[in-house]
DNA sequence: CGTACACCCTGGCCGC
DNA sequence: TGCGGCCAGGGTGTAC
């Protein structure tokens, strides 16, 4: 489910709704998430304050003021809500929930779920070299200035893997996923089968631009929701409404050629594309 | 080193 | 209504 775009909408309306609360108790009900959960996420943040929560790649972080944080990835199902005065009693796939002290009579909590569990959600000191682990195989964040174009291009020159795969690997550039690389590169006219090495300076230029708007007008669109994806308030995202080839297989395409978009496995999982625009 | 593939796990949908 | 098969937005470990 969660691609940039999804974990972006959902950590900004985390850092909104739980930025400077103090924990009150934290509720583990699942240990075995693809990352074992720590047994010290319960004291150790406990009585403590939210410094922030932050997005890096698909990964987000609640900052402490203990040096503390904590590392959660949604996987493919993972969801994270929020609950106001009413808690509901726990889902069978409610994993994690932190509960915070009560803000104007207020009572708050969240709570992290996933059914696949292939998401985790683990506490990490500032100084762990598996919280830096998490992060130094990523590649740049294509929204930061730190995603040049003369980089994308260098990398991805001297590569004879598809561009697909390239662009889902998380060390060249870091958030993208399989709904957002299908319609980037379809926005680029460019084909999911040219190696990186068959592509042009200005073939890449375009590319760069495409990947930026189109992540930034999902944002804007509070994300994709094709079956479960949920902001933190379980609304969904509009993205859906404006996807050009994902989970369109056989539509007519949207530039009024003569194809239908197809869909194809390329590395295991669906690429869809229009064979006449996309070359 | 790069690449291809199986695998982790659950639920929803489709066709019989 | 039930069952099997297929599909799913991700990432990692293994075998070449």
């Amino acid at each position: 489910m969660p691609e940039l775009p999804e974990v972006e909408t959902v950590t900004t309306g985390l850092n909104f709704a739980i930025k400077n609360l103090i924990v009150k108790k934290v509720y583990v009900r699942r240990y075995d998430l693809r990352i074992t959960v720590s047994k010290k996420i319960k004291s150790v943040i406990n009585n403590v304050k939210v410094i922030g929560v932050k997005r890096r790649a698909k990964y987000g972080i609640i900052e402490f003021d203990n040096y503390y944080s904590i590392i959660f990835h949604l996987g493919m199902s993972g969801s994270i809500v929020i609950e106001r005065n009413k808690f509901k009693p726990f889902q069978k796939h409610d994993h994690i929930a932190i509960e915070f002290i009560e803000k104007n009579d207020c009572k708050i909590r969240f709570i992290f779920k996933d059914p696949r569990r292939f998401g985790f959600f683990n506490i990490y000191h500032e100084k762990d070299d598996s919280y830096k682990n998490i992060f130094k195989k990523l590649g740049p964040e294509p929204l930061k200035k730190e995603f040049s174009v003369q980089d994308f291009y260098e990398n991805l020159n001297i590569k004879k893997s598809s561009i697909k795969s390239l662009l889902l690997n998380q060390s060249i550039i870091s958030g993208l996923g399989n709904i957002y690389v299908c319609e980037s590169l379809f926005l680029a006219k460019i084909s999911p089968f040219a190696m990186g090495c068959e592509l042009s300076l200005k073939d890449i230029e375009c590319l760069y631009i495409k990947i930026e708007e189109v992540l930034k007008k999902a944002i804007r669109e509070g994300g994709t929701t094709l079956q479960d994806y949920k902001n933190i308030s379980g609304e969904i995202g509009y993205f859906q409404n404006y996807l050009s080839v994902y989970n369109r297989e056989n539509d007519k395409c949207i530039n009024n050629c003569i194809s239908f978009i197809r869909r194809d496995i390329q590395n295991g999982r669906s690429t869809y594309y229009c064979p006449t625009c996309q070359k």
